[in-house]
DNA sequence: CTAAGCGCCTGCATGC
DNA sequence: TGCATGCAGGCGCTTA
């Protein structure tokens, strides 16, 4: 499911309602996510203590507690962060509720199960294995044409490093394709092989097309929803992601789907070279 | 060291 | 209606 825009959206939706809650109480259902739950960490550093801040690296949404801890949130596929009442209805595959106030709950639902909670100690958070090896920020100015094209070694294809979260951080398969469609390159070109403008291109495209859809509210495909359940709009611009068949917004040619390390590609023949 | 492939899970759409 | 198949916003681990 979600991408860097959608976790930053989520963020947002989150930030206003959590900042300065305590969490009261927290409910584990089922702590066998991608990875078990470590329930003693959260009742040590996170029941009782004060939300400070909302904070979002890569894909990974964090919980910034009033001593110094993180609560680190990944979704997954098909994860979920959500604030009810607490006499709504309990959906299927809801695995851990936090009580924030005697009626506000945030949840976390997760139908696949391969999101991920943990609590990192003060001071810890950078040096968390998940953490530690996270490559740039792709809305920051840290990623640039010069960075892409330090990396023009590597014979593997531009897509691929793309979605490599220890070269940029955040970009999954959605905006991967749309990027390299608005930079006019092919999703199996080697990135060694892209030029000095060519790679100015595709930075410009990739934060273009990231801040397009935070705008956007996120791309609702199937089930993603923002903290009040609220869909994302960026769906319906999407230019190539699930247009197979369809015509090219630019040239009129249909768009193809291939597979690449075993992801989806969607690309147009004629835009993309 | 790099790069590609596998598998974790549930739910949904499609075809017979 | 039932069942089999393929596919899905991610990513760590294993293998070559």
């Amino acid at each position: 499911m979600p991408e860097l825009p959608e976790i930053e959206t989520i963020r947002m939706s989150l930030a206003p309602v959590l900042i300065g809650k305590t969490v009261q109480k927290i409910t584990v259902y089922k702590k066998e996510l991608r990875w078990t739950v470590d329930v003693g960490d959260l009742n040590t550093w996170v029941k009782n203590s004060r939300i400070v801040g909302v904070e979002r690296r890569a894909k990974y949404l964090l919980f910034e507690m009033h001593n110094g801890a993180t609560v680190v949130v990944h979704l997954g596929m098909s994860g979920r962060l959500g604030l009810f009442d607490e006499n709504d209805t309990m959906e299927k595959h809801t695995h851990i509720v936090f009580d924030l106030t005697p009626t506000l709950q945030l949840r976390y639902r997760d139908p696949r199960r391969f999101g991920y909670i943990f609590v990192t100690p003060p001071g810890k958070l950078e040096l968390h294995p998940r953490i530690k090896n996270l490559g740039v920020e792709p809305l920051s100015g840290r990623f640039h044409a010069e960075y892409v094209l330090s990396l023009s070694m590597s014979k593997r294809s531009v897509k691929s490093i793309l979605m490599d979260a220890a070269v940029v951080a955040g970009v999954g398969n959605i905006y991967a394709n749309e990027a390299l469609f608005y930079a006019h390159i092919h999703p199996a070109k080697p990135v060694c092989e892209l030029s000095c403008e060519t790679c100015s291109n595709l930075v410009a495209a990739v934060k273009n097309v990231l801040n397009c859809a935070i705008a956007s509210g996120g791309t609702t495909l199937n089930d993603f929803r923002n903290g009040r359940g609220e869909p994302g709009f960026f769906q319906l611009e999407l230019a190539v992601y699930g247009r197979a068949g369809k015509p090219c917004q630019n040239c009129g040619a249909e768009i193809l789907r291939v597979v690449q390390n075993q992801r989806s590609t969607f690309y147009c023949p004629e835009c993309q070279k």
